[in-house]
DNA sequence: AATGGACTCAAACGATCGTTCCAAACGACT
DNA sequence: AGTCGTTTGGAACGATCGTTTGAGTCCATT
């Protein structure tokens, strides 16, 4: 808390590997992504990471210092992305659709894409850190959890009610929270554990597709055995 | 592997309380049970664990051998009467539709309802473990994951398919997974960290209604979105 | 050449981990 | 009473955890 080395240090320049200095960095995130995303925050360890990482321990408390926060920077710097591209996909499809609301398929599709499609340039692999942010938490990661998913949730979830009027937000919520979960079980790389599914799945527009159908039929589907149980008894708490 | 205590001593009389024997195994399952859920397994320790449970360190290692062997303990006991009220009603539905295919809604009913309604005398609350088994594998946890999920997973894939014969496996596989996930994710209680739903949520019928709704539609939209882009188009792979 | 900051390293810190050991307490049976 | 097998508690084991320390290296700037 005393003496933070280089805060915002990231993109001093542009294409500065020039020594060793900025590799480090790097590597421990990298390393980061691949640990923390297949055995979890606690199962790793710092010394199994900066090992894998190939600098040392001290190097990796000296940038992030702490592990804790090393996470925090692995998560952001994956997520950052990611929910920048949903919200101003959720922006330009409320500019799109004037007054209306939008359908449920394009919320769902602004929401699931960045997360399966890589939209910049990392195009790499694994984007399961965050997935694994569902599973890990002894109530630390919950507010950095908050913190990282809190605005987007609130404005898929928002823009969820207006594309639905009819159904009851709690209804909504809990519709999108199950699609929610079913988007973290395939970007978390779930799929091979059970039944022999090729492991890494295909990130293809074709999964997408898949994938928006899915949410948006079991939210359509969900809210309208919500909606015919709600409305022919038990009109229980009308506050 | 040399003297295993009392392998299968659970159940040698009925109302056995008699003495303070009993009480310390139920009562490690217990705490695991409680534990386990909401920490994982690497975040929980055998000294916080035996502590909550109020018994000795040891005695555990007595009873158990190891703290893996009380995790798969803890996991059995969960999901033993789920998954054996799984096969029992899918075979009951197999018999009831006699030649033909059961429903979609009735397998999903199936294979949602032991996990959200306890059936039996485990009337208490949480059943959050096994979902937690989704989250912690250092690669360890995939066998005990494999063991208990295994036989109830190819038993619903298969139901499934025979349900929608014109849709391939592999699709019917993906779709029954993102149902997996959305369920594993409810079950696990994550609804509440990222927007104001009731954190403990009804596990009544409603909901179960509400989840069959969901998973079933999802599946069923998922699927024709797979057909539409299969059959018109790229028959690659003949094979 | 010299200075200062950015960065990395090996080594060690105290704490906690899972597990083991041993002695004591328990009930059942002769 | 006495003995046996079962169960428990306290102390300690070696290993590993996250973090800190201090000396060292590198490069940019003067």
């Amino acid at each position: 808390m005393d003496v933070d080395p280089h805060e915002t240090s990231t993109g001093v320049d542009s294409a500065d590997q020039r020594g060793t200095a900025a590799g480090t960095r790097e590597r421990l995130l990298a390393a980061g992504e691949v640990l923390f995303a297949e055995r979890g925050f606690a199962a790793t360890s710092m010394r199994a990471l900066t090992q894998a990482a190939g600098v040392s321990l001290s190097a990796a408390n000296y940038h992030f210092g702490s592990k804790f926060e090393l996470l925090r920077a692995v998560c952001e710097r994956q997520l950052g992305p990611v929910n920048d591209a949903r919200l101003s996909a959720l922006d330009e499809l409320d500019a799109r659709c004037a007054p209306e609301a939008p359908e449920v398929e394009a919320v769902m599709h602004a929401f699931l894409g960045p997360a399966i499609l890589p939209e910049g340039a990392r195009q790499e692999d694994l984007r399961e850190v965050a997935s694994r942010l569902y599973a890990d938490p002894p109530e630390v990661v919950a507010e950095l959890k908050q913190q990282l998913f809190g605005p987007v949730m609130q404005r898929v979830t928002e823009s969820l009610v207006r594309a639905v009027p009819e159904s009851s937000p709690a209804s909504v919520m809990l519709a999108f929270q199950m699609s929610v979960g079913a988007m973290v079980h395939v970007v978390a790389g779930h799929l091979d554990n059970v039944v022999g599914l090729p492991s890494p799945y295909p990130r293809d527009e074709e999964l997408l597709d898949f994938m928006v159908a899915y949410c948006s039929g079991g939210f359509r589907a969900g809210l309208a055995a919500a909606d015919r149980s709600e409305s022919p008894s038990t009109p229980e708490g009308t506050r």
